[in-house]
DNA sequence: TCCGATTAATTCGTATACGCTCTATTCGTG
DNA sequence: CACGAATAGAGCGTATACGAATTAATCGGA
């Protein structure tokens, strides 16, 4: 257990790893659209409820408010949502799809879903390690990490 | 298969989340000590090989060289590692942890390590997760995926 | 040997991300 | 109802990321 483990055996690392393969992937697939990955998340998480406040996409995204805020806005001024002050409670930004908005998020979505269908992984395990990686999420986000100190020496020799 | 998943469902988005997850964990962790999560992993690299190019770095991490270039030069900066040309190849840039670093990177590897037992995941249910991701990973990195184009109609309405 | 092709690193512009801080609004308790 | 506490967004500065273009060095045929 306390064997020195090399980078590829830890968890933090292969997520790191995917990530930005997953990030170029999309890029790719997405490049003459304007689209992003981000923004396609946003949007596919707005459409599964509807319309959402910016701190409740924040919440289930995992992704801070001040991150979103600004992609918010270009995502409106794209006209791809909507973004519009809360009577109720005027200090809410509440989010919702455009039309032209849901057209966009169902040919990303089909395209999305045939490139991973291509990728040829097998289909219960992929299902299987994204159930351990939610839990791993929930646990990452509820623990409070115990916190590194510097060594006393500094750098003395190059 | 083409059933409308939810985004709790795709592995690009648990990969996503999870990847944002870990980054403001390991920002924490090592918070009032300068290190950042990229910095560990770049740091981690050169200890396990002792030495690498930037190039065979960007290989290594699967990210792209202009991202690195930048960040070997502060890591150099702060005494972490050391940074010179090839006397074989002018072109090439060799990194090498100095010996700060490498004690550096002692302590931020016995603190992630702790971090991570003290979530509790299981150890097996983990590593079957993280072969399935490296899996994925390769499959993403060597796909060329299909395009995306945009729908005939523009924003009409908001 | 020489010159085009390749490779290595950097620079540039842009897009996400974060924490901190600030302002505006709403809530809650007296 | 009044006023401090909590909550929602936004703005600021900084750190990673990427692709495209650039420059410098090396390689490989004719």
């Amino acid at each position: 257990m306390s064997e020195l483990s090399s980078l590829d055996d830890m968890a933090c690392f292969q997520v790191y790893t995917l990530h930005h393969a997953f990030g170029r992937y999309y890029q790719a697939a997405f490049a003459e659209t304007g689209f992003t990955y981000p923004k396609f998340v946003v949007l596919k998480a707005l459409a599964e409820k509807k319309e959402l406040s910016l701190s409740a996409l924040s919440a289930r995204l995992g992704v801070e408010a001040n991150t979103l805020s600004p992609l918010a806005k270009k995502m409106a001024a794209a006209g791809v949502i909507e973004r519009a002050r809360d009577a109720r409670d005027e200090r809410r930004i509440v989010l919702r799809p455009t039309t032209y908005g849901l057209t966009l998020l169902q040919e990303a979505e089909k395209i999305a879903m045939e490139n991973f269908a291509a990728l040829g992984i097998n289909q219960g395990e992929a299902e299987r390690a994204i159930a351990v990686l939610s839990k791993i999420r929930t646990a990452v986000e509820k623990a409070k990490p115990g916190r590194m100190r510097l060594p006393e020496a500094g750098p003395e020799n190059g």
